[in-house]
RNA sequence: GGCGAGGUAGCUCAGUUGGUUAGAGCACAGGAUUCAUAACCCUGAGGUCGGGAGUUCAAAUCUCCUCCUCGCUACCA
């Protein structure tokens, strides 16, 4: 297949309301920068663009939360986040940001063009309203009990603390955050892309031009192909592109004060700017990056971001006439120590974390960057959810950078520096044997298999050949042993181990540069050689080094990892979780955002409903039953449907308790009921009564009982 | 419940269109060695390929059923 002209190559933009964790550097932004080195070594026309994500609800919400504006926090976190990613070696041609003027006038250019080609449509909706700011209220804006677990804070689109999915209209007693007002339903006009209209397109050019038995063009992953198929076979709706808020790229249009377009649509188009920004900085055309056919364009993402990337986005750049992506690998997510890793639960190691523990130290230092960036393209989660553990950590650190790799360096250098004057010594090519040529042959090999398996983004496996040709040249060393030939007749075999070991240390170096490019560039230090040679086009030849050049003194390339730096880590971890334990209520469980890479942490108070009057209380009758049978509801995983013992009758019950108990242990167990509650059909069964629950902040929960057995029918007040 | 992705040695994972005794790395055990960060090198043990049935001369690989994990979705008063 030709070769791309030039390459676009995008990581998800992080969104800016706090620190990002190691798992989306694993998933998107690793990945993403060895294979741009690697593109850069082979000298290829690529640009890598990035940039924090800055609109959105959570951002003003986090504001409020701390008191400040929701400038402040992207002028707070877009830089810490930026110098995050160049401590690990994340290497953007440019990082840019969604408020830059720029981003704003792309974005709105592009809602312009589709606007016009009437590629959009409008419809005219209820949306609850705040007279007192007389603002139309997205849905984070909105607060009240949640239906399904009761809890009085949940947001208008998600309950923070069940997990479930929301609209405002679900809440019961809706309030506004802004006021504290009880909101008015109010019409309001949005503009829609009708993703529905695409399915068609959707369905040609991602299963068959890019499904698994894709003959011309790449073939995706077949966790994207799957969840892509899911989307598209469970139908697509119309999707809002713009909404009711003051924060965001405002609405190119006359007849739309106080609408912005919605997140998921600018922050995408956030690529565009981003290579427009990187343009006029380096004096170049950004268009033909977009534009032109010839270019590949690669989006390097999260699971998480699969419908953006896949379905969403294409839609916009094909109405736009923008090329799409050749490939999405995205990765799945990485767990971590047997748990999802959740900024919010304190279950988490931010890259910040790791800089300041290992790479500001003085025992630490870029090399460990390069540690972190092997360990995590080691577990990559390529085609299924992987795990992290600071075991795992120091394993790979200390059994195969150090043992192996690092180990191999430092007894070439060693070696050269003991048995050969410090000097590169000749090549006596007469001299040569087959284990001699299998070597030199091994190097050409593993060269190209490495080539291979990143240009089909298989990281973990390229990395594993790097460090298996270093395995071949430990090996070599041990059936050559030069240490043991006589230094006078044998010279000849001792030049040669040496010299080849020497030049495989420079293809090493190579070889592990788009991995691990600090300790490439100490290689090159030790070697005396500079940057040029590791252009790719060198992997695989014998003549990187001069016969009769002086090398450095050995240095170690890495040190070891200690049992006690790894359980001061864990403790650590666990000491992070149970101080956010400590804080209630508890954080959901899980929940990824929809359009950047993090899920956002929010600020849950516990407040008191409103007062009521005895009267209010006394209308409500509870008493005291029995459950006599129990069993689960066909095709819902939360309800049982149970029967209980009321004493004057027996009544069934529909309860969404099944996460929590089995129907079994619950049969003869006393519950407390509110018997004139209004009866509710669920999945076809009609539920006369509601049994009353208490949930602890683990989110558990637990009957509502009398000490002791007593009569069903009991009153209670 | 529906859809999607997975379930292969203690751990992390490979296994192309079904074909000889199912592979690798790490960890583990034994041996050898000492140039090297007690590192390297050799050998070995370890798996009824989640479970069951079927198709086939032959199945980890195809079909059906079933269990478990993850994601989306439905249900949730």
């Amino acid at each position: 297949m030709a070769q791309p002209k030039r390459y676009l190559i995008t990581a998800a933009l992080p969104y800016a309301n706090g620190l990002k964790h190691l798992g989306h550097l694993a998933g998107a932004y690793l990945p993403a920068d060895i294979y741009v080195r690697y593109l850069k070594a082979q000298k290829r026309d690529v640009v890598f663009v990035c940039g924090s994500d800055e609109h959105g609800t959570a951002i003003p919400i986090q504001a409020m939360k701390e008191g400040t504006t929701a400038q402040a926090i992207i002028d707070k976190y877009h830089p810490i986040i930026e110098q995050n990613f160049k401590d690990l070696g994340i290497e953007f041609d440019i990082y840019h940001r969604t408020s830059s003027p720029l981003h704003h006038e792309t974005a709105q250019e592009f809602f312009t063009a589709l606007n016009k080609k009437g590629d959009l449509q409008i419809k005219e909706t209820e949306q609850y309203f705040d007279e007192a700011t007389s603002t139309f209220l997205a849905d984070r804006y909105i607060k009240g009990t949640c239906p399904n677990c009761g809890y009085e804070n949940a947001f208008g689109d998600q309950c923070e603390r069940c997990g479930t999915s929301l609209s405002p209209e679900m809440l019961i007693n809706p309030v506004s955050t802004l006021s504290g007002n009880i909101p008015i339903k109010k019409s309001t006009k949005h503009w829609y892309l009708p993703l529905d209209k695409h399915e068609d397109f959707l369905r040609e050019w991602i299963l068959n031009e890019h499904g698994n038995d894709a003959a011309a063009n790449e073939a995706w992953r077949s966790t994207v192909l799957g969840q892509c198929k899911s989307w598209i076979d469970g139908g697509l709706q119309p999707r809002a592109v713009t909404r009711d808020l003051d924060w965001g790229v405002k609405v190119p249009l006359k007849d739309a004060a106080g609408k912005v377009l919605y997140v998921w649509f600018d922050a995408p188009i956030g690529y565009i700017s981003a290579t427009k920004q990187w343009a006029l900085d380096n004096q170049k055309n950004w268009e033909p990056y977009w534009n032109d056919k010839e270019t590949k364009l690669v989006h390097f993402i999260g699971k998480d971001n699969i419908v953006f990337h896949c379905i969403i986005f294409p839609v916009m750049l094909k109405l736009h006439g923008n090329i799409l992506p050749t490939n999405v690998p995205a990765n799945e997510f990485m767990n971590l120590e047997g748990d999802k890793m959740s900024t919010s639960r304190g279950w988490s190691i931010e890259m910040d974390d790791y800089i300041n523990d290992w790479i500001k130290k003085d025992n630490g230092g870029p090399q460990l960057a390069d540690t972190l960036r092997y360990y995590l393209t080691q577990i990559a989660p390529e085609t299924k959810d992987s795990e992290f553990t600071w075991k795992g950590f120091q394993d790979a650190n200390n059994s195969e950078l150090v043992s192996i790799f690092g180990n191999f360096v430092n007894r070439a250098l060693v070696l050269m520096h003991k048995l050969c004057g410090g000097k590169v010594p000749p090549l006596h090519a007469d001299h040569l044997d087959n284990i001699d040529r299998k070597l030199v042959e091994e190097i050409k090999l593993a060269k190209d298999r490495i080539e291979n398996l990143l240009e089909q983004y298989k990281f973990r496996e390229a990395l594993f050949e790097v460090i298996d040709l270093a395995r071949k040249g430990n090996k070599y060393l041990q059936e050559k042993e030069p240490w043991k030939k006589n230094p006078v007749d044998e010279k000849h075999l001792i030049d040669n181990c040496l010299h080849i070991c020497l030049q495989l240390t420079a293809n090493l170096a190579v070889l592990i540069n788009p991995f691990l490019p600090n300790t490439a560039k100490k290689m090159l230090y030790l070697l005396k050689v500079v940057d040029k040679i590791l252009d790719w086009e060198n992997a695989g030849s014998m003549k990187l080094l001069s016969v009769g050049y002086t090398l450095r003194a050995p240095e170690l390339l890495f040190r070891k990892i200690e049992d006690t730096e790894i359980e001061v880590q864990i403790q650590k971890l666990n000491a992070s979780k149970m101080e956010k334990e400590s804080q209630e209520p508890l954080p959901p469980p899980e929940g990824h955002s929809r359009t950047g890479v993090a899920g956002s942490q929010l600020p849950v108070t516990n407040t008191l409903k409103d007062g009521i009057v005895f009267d209010d209380f006394a209308k409500v009758d509870l008493r005291i039953g029995t459950i006599i049978s129990a069993k689960k509801v066909e095709k819902a995983d939360k309800l049982l449907q149970l029967e209980v013992d009321l004493g004057f009758e027996k009544r069934t019950i529909v309860s969404g308790i099944a996460l929590h108990f089995n129907a079994e242990d619950i049969i003869g167990k006393q519950v407390t009921v509110v018997v004139n509650l209004a009866p509710r059909k669920m999945k076809g069964i009609e539920s006369n009564g509601m049994i009353l629950m208490a949930e602890d902040k683990t989110g558990k929960l637990h009957f509502i009982n009398p000490e002791g057995k007593i009569d069903e029918g009991s009153t209670v007040s």
